[in-house]
DNA sequence: GAGGTTATTCTACAAATATAGAAGCATTAT
DNA sequence: ATAATGCTTCTATATTTGTAGAATAACCTC
């Protein structure tokens, strides 16, 4: 599943609302808001990709997601630690505390929920 | 700075290998390896995008990045975190340890690449 | 120095992307 | 009913991307 940017923008939105209807989308994007026919345009591509899909209710649609943003983001995620660390999460993972500038208090939540993981894992 | 996937996967191997002329990427593709007007095409984009420059060498040129790697994907990745969770890389983290699947012994690592990083910060 | 080899630029073209006007069809407000 | 509104589809255009042929220039070899 690969989305254009302006596609994962708009499925964003969707994915932060779970289900929208063509006003709330707009509502959603800052200024200058693109033309409702943008949206409307993006909106068809997604159908067409099976990003999304929709319920009729009276005369709109309510379009909500047919792929989870955890699924998307993964592969995506995965991709990138692919290409750029030669598939190995642990060298990323490195790369990712010291890039990101976490906080001392960040750093010891992130360790305990490794510990979580890593009890997940032996049980 | 934005880069197209083809252009990426270029930047990748210059940034791997440092210096490149000509051939060393040629010979960095996997088959079926691109014509070599492709990779002309690419590295002059890169150049208009000042991602990469050269020095001339006899006849030929060798290519390095302007760019570091580091760079490029720390502000991709802030990007990523910034779209997909709310511009909280605590967040970011928690569903990077659960979504790829490390192994026990990785998680492991991370743990203490984490110390490392907690240690750092008290210093 | 004629012919092959290699790198570079120019040109080209199809596909994908970002964006939106025009038109049509319901629905709602007057 | 009529007009205004909202939503969708169709059509269209400019830009970016992926890919590469043709032409050219500079070496290398014999």
């Amino acid at each position: 599943m690969n989305l254009s940017n302006a596609e994962e923008q708009l499925m964003n939105i969707i994915w932060q609302k779970e289900k929208v209807f063509m006003k709330d989308i707009l509502e959603a994007y800052d200024e200058p808001k693109p033309a409702n026919t943008t949206i409307a345009t993006l909106l068809k591509r997604l159908q067409e990709k099976q990003a999304i899909a929709f319920k009729v209710f009276g005369n709109s649609r309510e379009y909500y997601p047919l792929i989870a943003k955890s699924d998307y983001f993964g592969s995506k995620l995965n991709l990138l630690i692919k290409n750029f660390f030669n598939d190995s999460p642990s060298q990323f993972a490195s790369f990712f505390t010291t890039e990101t500038n976490l906080s001392e208090k960040q750093l010891e939540s992130l360790k305990s929920i490794i510990d979580e993981q890593i009890k997940s894992k032996k049980s």
